[in-house]
DNA sequence: GGGTGTGAAGGGATTCACAGCA
DNA sequence: TGCTGTGAATCCCTTCACACCC
């Protein structure tokens, strides 16, 4: 009823789809109990941060037996408004875009994209059965309660921003290779190839740096 | 020349390819200096951070002045090892990787795939302009020198992994959707457009319950 | 016994505050 | 004066240690 009532810290907050997944995974298998040491193996979390994280939405293990698979996924869902039915937009159907219409990862995991939007005439249509609109038409085909965008654009990226948010968009999953903008209440998590192989190379020169000693 | 030299924080190495995109966007502009103050406002790191987080490479500022550009930008290319030449190979030549072979954001910032791998015969040939090899000439045809890999593939994973390590490989860019696990001294970052929307699809939850008091 | 949940300790990273230099 | 570089303080997260319950 009040602010202060949970407070999940953010690191949390960014391994609950990894335990998520995880899960999933084992519910699919026919697992019905977990302990947070299997777990951690399977994630490459330690045990008892899985238990902190676990302990923020409610008390979900019993002592002495561990975690009932199923309980956990029913919580996650009731708990962190993991409904699976998010209504998704994509912006931008270039290759990549396509590329991530076309991906088998989604399958109802987390939602849909339900539609696209691109500015180029002639990917305008029905691409792996999701309507393509034109840009200009986003407040027209958005659907209402949709919040979360995938950003897979090159150009005019800032503004195209502007106009996601106008239209009602909280939550950007940017794709791009500009640094955009986001006004505070608007979440945005940033996808980036070549940051990632960057992260990487750094890391093992660093790495090789150490051990030449 | 021993390990605690330097030591860089696992945080500021993560925020290197940020400052090194922000400066290489300020150098294509023109702009031959720029202060803490500036960049903080372009890549939405504290200023207070950026000078603690250049401070681990050296002293590159000058007071009352500013950081150049230039200067930077060397520096992190000597200190770092960002020599932009990085051989790349990607395993996987399916919807995803044959977007990312088509990805645009590469253009020689980080360096180049120069060949892919697949199980599948008819994926083998050449896709836009890159070699496709049956995954059991690994050996045969990855670069020596070649230390990074694109993982985009759905099956087989952690074999397929560990193929990948026996063959030298210490860094991997991980799109599956499976965890995998690598020993010490490989680097590992998963890229996850699933996870990234359930990510903020949690926060986003967890904001607007924080709101409503 | 065996595993969870959690107060308390420990470790990192960020931020403050300011010394020092152009 | 203006901005960098950095000790010190603070904050947040992880890990330890153990009480508690099945």
């Amino acid at each position: 009823m009040n602010g202060k009532k949970k407070m999940v810290p953010k690191a949390t907050l960014q391994r609950y789809p990894i335990y998520l997944k995880a899960l999933r995974k084992l519910d699919q298998k026919g697992e019905d109990k977990i302990m947070s040491k299997d777990l951690a193996e399977l994630v490459d979390i330690e045990p008892t941060t899985i238990r902190r994280d676990f302990s923020f939405i409610g008390t979900l293990g019993r002592q002495g037996y561990g975690y009932d698979v199923k309980t956990l996924l029913e919580v996650f869902s009731n708990e962190l408004g993991m409904v699976a039915e998010e209504k998704i937009i994509l912006v931008g159907a270039g290759n990549l875009g396509r590329a991530l219409l076309k991906y088998n990862g989604w399958d109802h995991v987390v939602g849909e994209i339900v539609c696209a939007f691109d500015i180029s005439v002639d990917r305008l249509g029905v691409r792996f059965d999701v309507p393509v609109y034109h840009m200009d038409d986003l407040e027209k085909y958005k659907p209402e309660e949709c919040r979360v965008a995938i950003l897979a654009i090159s150009k005019d990226v800032q503004e195209t921003v502007d106009r996601l948010i106008e239209a009602g968009i909280t939550g950007i999953v940017d794709f791009t290779q500009e640094h955009i903008q986001v006004p505070k209440g608007v979440l945005l998590r940033h996808v980036d190839v070549v940051s990632a192989i960057q992260e990487i190379i750094f890391e093992a020169n660093a790495m090789s740096a150490d051990v030449e000693k």
